[in-house]
DNA sequence: GATAATGATTATATATCATATCTAATCTGG
DNA sequence: CCAGATTAGATATGATATATAATCATTATC
């Protein structure tokens, strides 16, 4: 009973690449009523739970580069989602604010995507889950120490 | 010491997102001295464990669309890592094989990809590894699951 | 033997992601 | 206070990944 793919299954690499791309195909289709997508959503959300911050403290916490974060924002714009408001004390900058409409649109669509969570959890649990998400946490610290070696200094 | 993405925390999408965006920096860091990518290894691996294997069975193995498989088996055949044999039985079709070069290639570069794994695991047990690879496949399985519900049938 | 189906390919569209550059505004040292 | 450096956001652009449609040669089916 050895799959074809055995050689790579042993890399958690590999597998997690599978797994995610289930994820993302089921998340997108989750998210596809709201007009929302991954990003978008996300995005969404970190506004909702942190009313007011900047692009740019958005785009770190994301990990997004700047540029393209312009474009996030601009899709929840124009879809009233939410607000550039000028800062007070700096004018180069914007709060971003949920509008009522994202506020709403947000609480459906973050229900809508814990069912979807729940659906790929299907057979895990609790336990697994809290597992995952602690090693899921640790690769991810794993890997930005490797990053930090190679990075150059930023001050 | 509530992150600003805690909201996002609570799926495994998103910390898969990240810890996924971790694997692949290191590893596509790792592969570059061989001259490899994430999928040209991963093709290479799987040619390397069934040789003679047609493209569109490697395709299906590793859940790339046909066209965009030539393109990889392009750059394979291009690094003299394997070559396209004509099928005997089937002139359309070629049977993949790894040169001489190609199973050196892939050896050394399956270790440097172990000692990667190694490096975004560390801190895990054995039993955790275990854990995430089964919990990863039962993800991708529930992903599967679904999407042959909204699929139409093939046959 | 005509028609359909298949393996590989080509052409092409689209999404994603990174880099370089620009502007307007702010900050800092003299 | 002013010149130069820095920062927030935006624009333009390019690389890469991924998906679809159409094509060609070969094989299978009726």
């Amino acid at each position: 009973m050895t799959a074809p793919d055995d050689s790579l299954r042993v890399f958690a690499g590999y597998a997690m690449k599978r797994a995610f791309n289930a994820i993302q195909a089921d998340l997108n289709a989750t998210l596809q009523p709201f007009g929302l997508r991954m990003v978008t959503f996300s995005a969404l959300a970190v506004i909702g739970a942190h009313s007011g911050l900047r692009q740019s403290a958005l785009a770190d916490v994301l990990a997004i580069e700047r540029p393209n974060l312009v474009l996030i924002v601009d899709e929840l714009e124009r879809a009233d989602l939410i607000v550039r408001d000028r800062a007070t004390d700096d004018r180069r900058a914007y709060d971003l604010r949920l509008t009522l409409l994202g506020r709403r649109v947000l609480d459906k669509a973050r229900g809508a995507v814990a069912d979807h969570d729940a659906r790929m959890c299907a057979g895990m649990t609790a336990q697994d889950k809290d597992t995952l998400a602690q090693t899921l946490r640790t690769i991810e610290l794993n890997g930005r120490r490797d990053n930090d070696r190679r990075t150059l200094p930023r001050a």
